[in-house]
DNA sequence: CTGCGTGGCATTTTT
DNA sequence: TGCCACGCAG
């Protein structure tokens, strides 16, 4: 290796090593063979990952094309994919294309790799790929089918059950169930027949991307072998989380010179519901006796302050190696734990912390707020959109998750594969146009009576040239328009690009003009989404199409592509605004300043009130701790509440057991008080503002919120009528939804569903 | 077939 | 508390 560095630059090879300390530089400078990288948090992960392919290119111990990095979300793949050209282009004068280099999420590898060699496995080139709500929607079809009761069996158990299966690398034909019994036997045979109608609507659910791709090496070793001889490196990122599925995967690409390099911390290990399967790490040694393990023990992300907290509290669980964290940065400020009268209270000190910051003089864009659960951000934003602060949610509800975005997905999903049963059925009467249950019952029966998809018996007893013979009854003629219309956007297709393709369908389909002519502001914000749908393919259409093949704009690379992205991929991290996230989403980022909320037993750590919660949860639960709290650069704010509201009912909480294993020096704590209750409901929504009549605060009561007093007058408010609220001023009435509820535009502030018993508009 | 009302029921979600 | 799924009436 030595020897073959002089014919290159040695000078900035020499500068790009010396940015790494010691055990990362011998990390990137070892050979070949399996390695192991323990990467604490902030420890210079990507750093090092990056390093090493850019240095096995640039000592020629592989060839651009050979290496193979897998990660597990866009984003990562992406940064690592730029840095690595970075270091190349710039630090090293090695000039690449993007497709020469590998480096892909799990998921988009297997597509890439199933579309070349599915047929192998008798899967078409352009397959369909089933999200969880198609998947569960199957699951369903399954169910009725079979007459399996959807009140005895959740679909959603039933569903989550298959999937871990198939993250454990078995399928419905070598799957051996341990236990017995009436349940056992109605979920085999949801399965069975889940696995036959994938197969039948030529598609594949996440799970079966990894699956099928081991089933295709496991099945055919001369494509495996093929695969093996090309990649001479396999590098894995976060291998914490790898399940049983992905580790067969990547046991099998790594040929037998084994150059398998990964890099993980079991500390941060947080989606073991999901697959991931710690050991993976842990025994990566019996896996590959002649593994060489690296440390990267050193963080350079957080003050020592954050890091000798977030290590003594990691350090209670027992599955894991032996490894310290340590950092040469400063002290810096002790952690701040706030305790909270409730959960509204709580907001309102997480606010108030962040102002602070911001005076400070720290920006929005560096802050972030981190919580358990979903639920708990409502309370939250309620507090920020009052005071004006901007924010950005990472997660929740997801864009490609909305109703209208699916109907429209789902047309242009079966325009590309008519055997897609189940967006044959979320569309084939949306909008409404008498295709009810019945008629549809009918047809699911013919087409398992001929094995064909639904679609297709259309064709075959409707289309021109019949050649089946189906009593469709007196949907004959709805039905036949239906089929007429996917013809004729079926016809239409090769010569028209995506965005074209989802405008007629919108026209054709009479989506957008049924959405029109309901005049709500429902269906004012779908049409929205539908033009941000539009919007989003022909941003593809523009990254997309040049000489490259691969890059052509077709309807499926566009499926494809947006199968696979998260609503992650969708928010710009450099916007002015706050950030608001589960600490699952948090994993990988960083922040100057980090509030974690809800710090309580049963909520954090969460603990399921029907399942006895087992020692090994626990140490999941108090990984994600850790992996919030690690997350800060500068600053770190904990907050508990004495009372939340869960599911509509108050309850007394306790503060969570993992803040007594932060020790003391580390914190400091602030105690909720009276006065701190008060002026929260004060600062709550709704109520007028304070100098309004004169008689401050006098009519909120010691624990009465004040604010719940009903609609606040007998104002007789219709659409058009002009109001004033509290907090977003001026406003004309849009809509009145019953009694409580209407909608009402504010001037700059958008529209709005506000409920009267809740709030007190004033009408001018 | 469609629209509306009531009751049951709630984690985390890289792809 | 708020959403979604089912049941019934038109």
């Amino acid at each position: 290796m030595t020897q073959r560095q002089t014919l290159f630059d040695i000078g900035s090879l020499v500068d790009y090593l010396q940015k790494l300390n010691g055990p990362q530089r011998a990390a990137v400078e070892w050979g070949a063979g399996p390695i192991l990288i323990l990467a604490g948090a902030g420890s210079g992960k990507t750093r090092v990952l990056t390093s090493r392919i850019a240095h096995l290119i640039q000592t020629r111990q592989a060839d651009p094309t050979q290496i193979f990095a897998v990660t597990f979300t866009n984003k990562a793949a992406a940064e690592m994919r730029h840095r690595v050209h970075t270091l190349l282009n710039e630090e090293m004068g090695i000039h690449l294309e993007e497709r020469d280099l590998w480096v892909s999420t799990f998921h988009s590898a297997c597509v890439r790799i199933l579309r070349s060699h599915g047929h192998f496995l008798g899967f078409p080139n352009h397959f369909t790929i089933y999200d969880d709500s198609d998947q569960l929607s199957l699951v369903k079809a399954c169910m009725r089918e079979l007459n399996v009761s959807e009140t005895t069996f959740s679909p959603k158990s039933i569903q989550g059950r298959i999937n871990k299966i198939k993250n454990e690398g078995y399928d419905a034909s070598n799957y051996k169930s341990t236990y017995g019994g009436p349940f056992e036997d109605a979920f085999l045979r949801v399965f069975s027949r889940y696995t036959e109608a994938l197969k039948q609507s030529a598609a594949m659910d996440f799970g079966d991307l990894i699956l099928q791709t081991v089933k295709l090496f496991t099945e055919h070793p001369n494509v495996l072998k093929a695969f093996q001889d090309r990649l001479g490196h396999v590098l894995v990122d976060e291998y914490q989380d790898t399940n049983r599925c992905q580790y067969l995967l990547v046991k099998k690409l790594v040929s037998s010179a084994g150059n398998i390099c990964v890099v993980g911390d079991e500390d941060q290990s947080i989606y073991r519901w999901r697959g991931a399967d710690i050991s993976n790490i842990l025994n990566f040694e019996k896996d590959y006796p002649a593994a060489k393990i690296f440390k990267l023990e050193e963080n350079y992300r957080s003050t020592r302050n954050i890091i000798e907290a977030a290590s003594r509290v990691i350090a209670n669980n027992t599955e894991r190696r032996d490894k310290t964290l340590f950092t040469n940065n400063t002290e810096g400020d002790k952690i701040l734990l706030s305790e909270a009268y409730d959960e509204h209270d709580e907001a309102f000190k997480v606010i108030s912390d962040i102002l602070n910051g911001v005076t400070a003089g720290e920006s929005l864009n560096q802050i972030a707020v981190f919580y358990r659960t979903n639920a708990q951000s409502r309370v939250i934003e309620d507090v920020l959109r009052t005071k004006g602060i901007q924010y950005q949610i990472y997660g929740g509800l997801k864009f490609y998750d909305r109703l209208e975005v699916k109907d429209s997905l789902a047309y242009l999903k079966l325009i590309a594969n008519p055997s897609d049963d189940v967006s044959f059925r979320r569309i084939v009467n949306v909008p409404p146009r008498g295709i009810g249950n019945v008629t549809l019952e009918r047809l699911m029966d013919q087409a398992r009576v001929y094995g064909v998809s639904l679609f297709s018996l259309l064709e075959k007893s409707l289309g021109p040239e019949p050649t089946i013979t189906v009593d469709l009854g007196r949907s004959r003629k709805s039905l036949l328009e239906f089929y007429n219309l996917m013809a004729g956007l079926r016809a239409a297709k090769p010569s028209l690009l995506p965005s074209d393709l989802l405008n007629m369908v919108l026209e054709e389909t009479n989506y957008r003009s049924s959405l029109q002519k309901e005049d709500s502001v429902e269906a004012q914000s779908r049409l929205e989404n539908l033009a941000e749908l539009r919007q989003g393919i022909v941003e593809y259409e523009l990254r997309s199409g040049g000489d490259d093949p691969n890059k052509k704009i077709t309807l499926e690379t566009y499926l494809e592509e947006i199968a696979l992205v998260s609503d992650l991929d969708r928010y710009d991290p450099t916007a002015p605004a706050l950030k608001l996230m589960t600490i699952h989403m948090a994993k990988g980022l960083e922040f100057d300043r980090v509030h974690i909320v809800g710090l309580e037993e049963e909520l954090f750590p969460n603990i399921r009130s029907w399942d006895a919660a087992e020692p090994s949860d626990i140490e999941e639960e108090r990984r994600l701790l850790y992996v919030g709290m690690t997350r800060a650069r500068k600053r770190l704010f904990l907050y508990f509440a004495k009372n939340r509201t869960v599911f509509g009912t108050s309850h007394f909480r306790v503060e969570s057991r993992f803040l007594e294993e932060i020790p003391k020096e580390y914190l400091e704590t602030k105690k909720a008080d009276y006065f701190t209750r008060r002026r929260h409901y004060l600062d709550r929504p709704g109520l007028p503002p304070r100098s309004a009549h004169g008689e401050e605060y006098s009519q909120v009561g010691d624990f009465d919120p004040g604010f719940e007093q009903g609609p606040s007058d007998d104002e007789d408010l219709r659409a058009g009528s002009k109001v004033e609220h509290p907090i977003f001023g001026l406003g004309i009435v849009r809509q009145v939804l019953g009694d409580d509820k209407i909608v009402v535009e504010f001037r700059g502030r958008g529209t709005k569903k506000i409920s009267r018993k809740f709030t007190q508009l004033r009408e001018v």
